[in-house]
DNA sequence: AGGTAAGTGGGAAATAGTGGGAAACGTAAG
DNA sequence: CTTACGTTTCCCACTATTTCCCACTTACCT
């Protein structure tokens, strides 16, 4: 399971240093596509297949207009990336610009896939979603954690 | 069960040792989240795989705003530690400073987590709490604990 | 009072992350 | 067809961090 929170740099060949803790699990090669609410997505290459079939089979689930355009999205912005030798992945400039990326980058572990952030965008939502306490609290007390 | 409140050092390395009496119960592999009120909460492995199972419910759940903001704060946020041979801890930084950690940290037994306080923190929070206590007294007894 | 267990701290070795340069490749112009 | 330039890829080296190991001190138990 891919879980943490790590500040790595991207540098000006686009080179971004995968944590060594998640290469295990991501295997050698990931697909990295744009995510939602200004992050990209890091998907292992299994998981991306899973994950590929599952969101061509939720046609259902929402406007066919909407669903078309997510697909397109998430399929025409998804690209390949080999990890080298030494850990790091190439992000493509489009990606790259998608997220608004400037030099630091939070690379964050949530459950299957991993997260690619600007450092500071990632800090401002982190401190939006904690201010929602009372949420969170109700969603940890159904869960039976608390 | 994990009760009992114990004052230890957390060094400028991040490392914190757990009270020896939590020993047996947390093995030897445990997940360290954030929690509420400003402390961090430590799970049993076996504990946090029951509750990342409860989590992980629903596949849709990446399709909607509240399930990422949550999912992001309880994957993205919880790291797995190993408790090194002579029972300590690493605490990441980010986690550290989450709950504004600065030397020492309470650790208090609940049930079934550990929770991780600054020492200060922690001391005026047990202080509001005992103010309140005969009005929590009286609720506990409304419900028929007491 | 001595022995054992627990908590704390520091140094050395290993690893991870970053940056730069050289080689390979492709493209375009002469 | 050749050459020059720009881009990409591969490789190496440096530095900072992490991890491991050992030693000291304190507290507790017998």
């Amino acid at each position: 399971m891919l879980i943490g929170e790590y500040i790595h740099a991207i540098d000006e060949k686009n080179r971004l240093s995968l944590p060594a803790k998640f290469r295990h699990e991501l295997g050698k090669k990931v697909v990295v596509t744009p995510g939602l609410d200004g992050c990209l997505f890091i998907f292992a290459e299994k998981e991306w297949v899973r994950i590929a079939e599952h969101l061509s089979g939720s046609e259902g689930s929402m406007l066919q207009s909407d669903n078309r355009g997510f697909n397109r999205r998430m399929f025409g912005g998804a690209v390949e990336a080999e990890i080298d030798s030494i850990g790091r992945i190439l992000v493509p400039d489009f990606l790259k610009s998608m997220a608004k990326m400037t030099g630091k980058v939070a690379v964050v572990g949530v459950k299957n896939r991993l997260e690619l952030w600007d450092e500071k965008i990632w800090h401002e939502y982190r401190g939006v979603v904690e201010r929602k306490a009372d949420q969170l609290a109700e969603r940890l007390g159904q869960i039976g954690i608390l």
